[in-house]
DNA sequence: GTCTATAAATAGATAGAC
DNA sequence: GTCTATCTATTTATAGAC
């Protein structure tokens, strides 16, 4: 029973490993993306050899593959922690601000937005599909929601909204602005927030 | 005065081969992005051997960067022939319309968004930097008098408003909606156009 | 300028001792 | 599991003949 009851020294040293390694990737797919990054980057982070990463994951995919993961199952509990009270537009816009954030501290890992062997590890990573498709479950009804009560655009497909949303988590706006250099984080949130939920046109 | 007066036959030719390299490249980089296109593959498509390339271009980054100067160019013609009679609501949405075109037809080149040795190479370029400097002028301008008259956002900076419609250029939601399959080209257009310029909150 | 052939560097991944 | 050392493939870039 023990196997189930609580995890042993041993293996609380490999989650722990496991999470360093995980949140140095994390990092490095932010700051470089996918591409970019390196193996041997990662190692050097996370201070061990090479091989020793390969033992913990058999690929540079599956690396990838696992810190996206983190991001996905912590975006679902930021979802589960919005009060359901709340009117849809503020939780759809608490959803943004997060992502926004995220962004901001150089936390929110970029992939290749075209075909690559990284898009077949994640569509085949149960865990990854799992997530992503809890959070688009939510999403899904809290933007249907909105179109019946009348807080969002009813003549826009949900699904257009949804990908929408999705894509403030990559704006190149929010690195834009942030290089200028003009504005405080806290002023770069609002704004993109301002431009997604009101557009560019006057009111 | 012939070396001024028009370009020799073998001018011509030379000039003829490096628009099918840059074209090529500019289809390669739209297809896969700078990181995962190779100049093997470039060469390849022209039909030439890498090394002759390399007589053309100094490096992959200058290839990339001479598509990327074409693209622009492409976009000062494209303003250029605006109507300026016309509302600059109506302007503004026609270059938008105009990226989005580009992207679905699969020649909207897409770069690193993070730092790379090509982000030098194009900051280095004299071409590159006057074309994206004329667009930002002209488009600058724009967005000043539609703010004045009432048509755009008055309370938001107009560099943010600059870079989230220069960010449509690379919008991810256009892939995602093509790939959903439920929409045409057209439809995709107007939909992020929609939610570009009105928002996703009801009016 | 174009080619073939090759350099030089770097990448992802593995062998095998401990 | 961790390490050192190495493999194998790929990539950017060049040498040198024509």
């Amino acid at each position: 029973m023990s196997t189930i009851a609580r995890p042993s020294f041993k293996e609380q040293m490999l989650a722990a490993r496991e999470e360093a390694i995980i949140q140095n990737v994390n990092r490095l797919l932010a700051e470089k993306g996918f591409d970019a990054m390196t193996v041997d980057e990662v190692a050097a982070a996370v201070g061990i050899a090479k091989a020793s990463l390969y033992k913990h994951f058999p690929s540079k995919e599956d690396l990838a593959a696992a810190a996206m993961v983190r991001v996905m199952r912590r975006a679902q509990q930021f979802l589960a922690g919005i009060d359901p009270a709340l009117p849809v537009l503020e939780r759809l816009k608490a959803v943004v601000r997060w992502t926004l954030q995220m962004q901001l501290a150089g936390q929110m890992p970029s992939l290749p937005s075209q075909n690559s062997s990284l898009r077949a590890v994640l569509m085949a990573s149960r865990e990854y599909i799992d997530a992503l498709m809890g959070i688009s479950d939510t999403l899904g009804a809290w933007i249907e929601a909105g179109q019946r009560d009348g807080a969002l655009d009813a003549k826009l497909p949900a699904l257009a909204i949804l990908y929408t949303l999705y894509a403030r988590a990559c704006d190149p706006v929010v690195e834009f602005l942030k290089a200028g250099g003009q504005h405080g984080d806290e002023q770069i949130v609002e704004l993109v927030i301002s431009t997604c939920f009101n557009g560019l046109s006057a009111r």
